[in-house]
DNA sequence: ATTTAAATTAACTAATTGACGAACTCAATT
DNA sequence: AATTGAGTTCGTCAATTAGTTAATTTAAAT
C-alpha cells in the first residue's frame, strides 16, 4: 500500500522537469517544513534546500527513496493521515492476492506449474513471459466497480485469476471492455466455460486456462517463481 | 501516455530492494541487449552492466530517467510495440482533460476562478490544497467503466469535473462506490441537482460544486495554475 | 516596524558516481 | 574446437553528490 505510493512519488520525482519542485509538493502535501524533514532524514535543513532548488541536478536513486520513504514513514507513525486520504481502505476484498516477478517466467510453464488445461492460446504466445500475476474474486471484482484499476501491478504482462466463476462469462466481457489487458486469464474452478468467453479471448489473444486448484494452493505454488 | 510508464518503471527502479535487478528486468521487457540499450546512451555496455549488478549503488535520477525513457522512446520508434500492448489506446475519450499542478491551490480559490457555487462544502475544508484536476464526461466515465482508474492522476488531492451532468446522481455514487476520492468535485452545466448528490457529498466531506462555464472555458483559465 | 520561523545561498570536504576499457566467463553456434 | 555474442568484473579517474557549518534573504505574524 505505502510502497505503491512512494513509487509512484519517486517515479514523479525522477522524471518531472523539475524534480525539486515535485519533492517540494510532496512536503508540501506532507505538511512539513524543511527542518522537520531534514530532522527525519538527521541531515541538516540546507540539504532539503539544495535538492529543492535543483543545485543538486541529479541526486541518487538512494537519497529520494530515503526522502519518499521518510515521508510516508512520519504520515504513518502519525495515524497515516495523509496516505490514509490518499487510499481509502478496500473493505471490498476482493483482490486476493497480487504479486510482480523480477524474472520474467514463460506462460505455459506457469500453466504447467498449476495443472491448469489451456481453453484458448496456442504456438508461440504460450512462451511469453509474464512478470506477475492477480488472484480475483470475479463476482467481488465486478461489483465492486473498479477493482479493474487495481488489477495491474504495473503492467499488463502477468496472469489473472479470477475464482467464484460461474460460466466465465462476464469477467471476459470485463476484460474486453477494460483498455488494459492482461496476458493470461485462469479461471479457479469454474463450473462450466461460456463459448463466448473462450470467443471473447481469442479476439484478445489472450491465454485463458481453468485449473481446479484453489487460491491457496496456487500461492503456495507461485511462491517459487521470482 | 508514455510519461506515465517511465514513470511507473522509473518508480519502481527507485524503490525497489535491488534496483538493478528491476531496470534489468525492464530492459528485457523492451528486449533490448544491454549492448542496444547502451548504444542507445551512447555508453559502453560496462556501464549498463554496472547498473544492473548494483555496482553503483545509488546511480542518479538523471541516470534512472535517461534509462527508462530511452527505453520507451526507442520502443516508440520501433512502432510502439511494447508500449501500445501496455496502454491499450482509449477509444472513449471519456476524458477530457487532466493535469497536475506543482503547487498546492486552494479550493476556494479555483472555485471563484471557474465561478462556480458551491452546493456542498463549508469552512476550513475549502482551503485545502489541491494539486491537479480531471474533466471526465460523466456518462462515458461510468459506461466505460474503469475510466475510475484513470481520473487520479497521482492524488485524491484534486478537482474532478463531470460533464454531461443530469442530476449529478450517478456521478456521486460512483464516487461513493470508489476507493479513491476525490476532494472537490464539480458539476458542468448540470440541469438539475439531486438531493442525494449534495447528501452524499457531505458524507464523503467533498466540496460539490456547480458551475456553468463549458470545458473549454474551464480549460483556459486553469492553464494559468501551476 | 520588529521579530521570528522558514527558506535560500555559499564555501568547503569526503565519498560516490559516471564513464572507460580491457580481461574474463558462459552458453550457443558454427 | 573455434567463434561469436551476451553478460560480468575490475582498476582507474574526473566530475558530482552528500553532507557540514555559517551567513543571508523571504515571508508571516505581532
Amino acid at each position: 500500500m505505502q510502497k505503491q505510493l512512494t513509487r509512484r512519488m519517486a517515479g514523479e520525482i525522477v522524471i518531472s522537469e523539475k524534480p525539486g519542485d515535485t519533492l517540494k509538493k510532496w512536503r508540501n502535501i506532507f505538511k512539513l517544513s524543511q527542518k522537520n524533514l531534514a530532522s527525519l532524514l538527521n541531515v541538516k535543513p540546507s540539504v532539503v534546500c539544495d535538492f529543492e532548488k535543483g543545485r543538486r541536478a541529479s541526486p541518487g536513486i538512494g537519497t529520494v527513496r530515503k526522502f519518499v520513504e521518510a515521508m510516508v514513514e512520519y504520515d504513518k507513525a502519525q495515524g497515516g493521515k495523509i496516505v490514509n486520504s490518499m487510499f481509502a481502505k478496500d473493505n471490498n476484498n476482493a483482490v486476493y492476492d497480487i504479486r510482480e516477478f523480477n524474472t520474467g517466467t514463460a506462460i505455459d510453464k506457469l500453466i504447467k506449474e498449476i495443472d491448469g488445461e489451456i481453453l484458448s492460446g496456442n504456438g508461440d504466445i504460450l512462451e511469453r513471459p509474464i512478470y506477475g500475476y492477480t488472484i480475483v474474486d470475479s463476482l467481488k471484482a465486478i461489483t465492486t466497480f473498479n477493482v479493474f484499476g487495481d488489477l495491474y501491478g504495473w503492467s499488463n504482462e502477468r496472469a489473472i485469476f479470477f475464482s467464484g466463476v460461474h460460466f466465465g462469462r462476464s469477467p471476459m466481457i470485463a476484460i474486453r471492455a477494460h483498455p488494459v489487458k492482461p496476458r493470461v486469464v485462469i479461471y479457479i474452478k469454474p463450473k462450466a466455460i461460456d463459448k463466448l468467453a473462450t470467443k471473447l479471448a481469442e479476439m484478445e489473444r489472450i491465454v485463458l486456462v481453468k485449473t481446479e486448484l484453489d487460491e491457496n494452493q496456487i500461492v503456495k505454488i507461485l511462491k517459487k517463481f521470482n
